[in-house]
DNA sequence: GTCTATAGGCGGATAGAC
DNA sequence: GTCTATCCGCCTATAGAC
């Protein structure tokens, strides 16, 4: 297709670039499984420039779980503040949270990356970044959303039941089985258009 | 040690010692990331013996997810047997099931397999296996349990959250954060001393 | 039932050119 | 900013001995 050397590009978007790429190989080959030849072809660029950016493969992906929870942590700040400044009732606040939440994990790199993260509690630096990040989502809900601990509670193990339904592909199976759509509906409500939207274009 | 050499042992047996091995390796490095010599070296064993009687490594795979699976299944099957033999209350069984749970998944391979499974639903072969045993589950809870579909919902996601938690190795840090405590007493609750008491017998 | 040897390919990281 | 070449180690699977 292109000549073998890539467009010279600004290091930062070059990096962005690289993290968008890694995420997703992350994500489904798992952090032992990724290498960063995979990562490199799917950014578009060679191996050792991947590793030179970043210096090495665990650094690179820290850089993306971070990124990850970054993205988390911001998207809900805002939609407190969001609600928060209009004076939405006060029950509507989860809804929004789990709306934004879906429309975050629909990024597959994203969620995946996420999901690796939190069965890696065993690793020294991965393992207890995870866990510093899972903790500032239950502070920002239950201190700055105001939920109570139970609220928080059934609200994370919400979340973590949509990360198993899409890390698993089911709404790609919508219709095939009937217990599944059944899951499917009760577990995404309102919400399961958008995702099942997102997952039509994808094959389309 | 010992000598290199292996004790002869009946292949059904080695079969055993084998998926167990095989199942933290992959549980913690992921199904790519995970080596065959890793496996080999846990179960005591050499590598092409590993690869020798399970054909491949994807093999051994699916057989460690499906034993995982059917562990699952027989628990709870055994589980809704005996409160229904028993004549317990009907809003005790959810407890009883969770209880049964959370002493299943104290098996980290178990645990970590189960998890790695479910962000592998974009793989073919490992991500239909597991898709049709979540639905499984979801079927023994809603038909032979008769959870109505939203109460299988909760339980579910009560299940990914408690999957999570664990992964993170949360427990293991049990009082060394207000809100970690906070999250875990919220979550586990009765089950807490049990989860509890399995990490301070692995520190010692 | 279990091993050693080994083929043939892929892995991360470094050196150094342009 | 980006590449090619390359080191050395590790990976899965097969062959074949005991």
């Amino acid at each position: 297709m292109t000549d073998k050397i890539s467009e010279r590009i600004p290091s930062g978007e070059r990096r962005e670039q690289i993290l968008a790429a890694a995420s997703l190989v992350f994500g489904e080959r798992g952090y032992f499984g990724a290498t960063t030849d995979q990562i490199a072809k799917a950014a578009g660029i060679s191996q050792p420039y991947v590793v030179r950016m970043f210096g090495s493969k665990e650094n690179l992906f820290v850089e993306v779980l971070s990124r990850a929870l970054d993205r988390l942590l911001v998207t809900f700040t805002e939609t407190i503040d969001d609600w928060k400044a209009d004076g939405s009732p006060d029950d509507q606040i989860a809804r929004l949270l789990g709306t934004a939440y879906v429309n975050l994990i629909e990024d597959r790199g994203l969620l995946l990356s996420l999901m690796q993260a939190f069965s890696m509690g065993h690793d020294p630096v991965i393992g207890e970044k995870a866990r510093q990040g899972f903790i500032s989502i239950y502070r920002l809900l239950r201190d700055d959303a105001g939920f109570e601990p139970e609220r928080v509670r059934t609200f994370l193990a919400e979340g973590m039941l949509l990360n198993t339904l899409l890390g698993l592909r089911l709404p790609e199976k919508y219709g095939l089985d009937e217990a599944a759509t059944e899951l499917l509906e009760c577990t995404f409500q309102t919400k399961l258009q958008l995702v099942l939207d997102v997952v039509g274009e994808k094959t389309a």
